[in-house]
DNA sequence: ACTGGGGCTAACC
DNA sequence: GGGTTAGCCCCAG
C-alpha cells in the first residue's frame, strides 16, 4: 500500500506533503498537480483514507469555494482542520470562507500569490451542459 | 458486473 | 452572494 505504485492516492498525498505551511489549495489543484487531470472528488476520497497520524496536511486541501468542505459535516475532522489551517495563521472570513488568492498554494508560483494555475481544471465540452 | 454516493467543480439561474 | 444542474470517474457495498 506504501509502497504500492498503481494508487493515484499515493500521488495525491505526496502533492499535499508539498503544500507549505500556512499555505492551502484546492481539491482540484492538487489533482492536477498530481497528474489526475480532474478528479478532484478522488482527492477528496485519498484524504479521507489517510490515517490520524498522518504526515499529510491534509487540512490545508480546501475546496474551491474557499471553504472547508468537511464544515458542513461539523465532523471533528472539520474542527481538527479548522484548528490546524489557525494555529498555521489561515484565517477565514466571518462567512468561514478563505480567501485562496492570498494563502493559494501553486508549486509553480515562487511568489505567494498571483492567480491560479488556471482558473481550475478547463471544462472540455461545456457544450454538453448547456441546457 | 451493477448501483449508489462522494471531503469536487464549473456553469446556470 | 447562494442554490441547482450536469459531469467527471472512483470507491464501497
Amino acid at each position: 500500500m506504501v509502497a504500492a505504485a498503481g494508487g493515484s492516492h499515493e500521488r495525491i498525498y505526496a502533492i499535499v506533503r508539498k503544500i507549505p505551511r500556512g499555505r492551502v489549495t484546492t481539491y482540484g489543484t492538487v489533482a492536477r498537480l498530481a497528474g489526475l487531470g480532474r478528479h478532484a472528488r478522488l482527492v477528496g476520497y485519498a484524504l479521507s483514507a489517510l490515517p490520524d497520524g498522518t504526515s499529510v496536511p491534509w487540512h490545508r486541501v480546501i475546496n474551491a469555494q474557499g471553504r472547508l468542505s468537511l464544515d458542513r459535516a461539523a465532523s471533528s475532522a472539520g474542527i481538527t482542520q479548522m484548528m490546524r489551517l489557525a494555529r498555521e495563521g489561515v484565517r477565514a472570513d466571518a462567512a468561514g470562507r478563505i480567501a485562496l488568492t492570498k494563502y493559494g498554494w501553486r508549486v509553480d508560483a515562487t511568489g505567494p500569490d498571483r492567480r491560479t494555475v488556471r482558473t481550475a481544471d478547463r471544462p472540455r465540452e461545456r457544450t454538453k451542459r448547456q441546457r
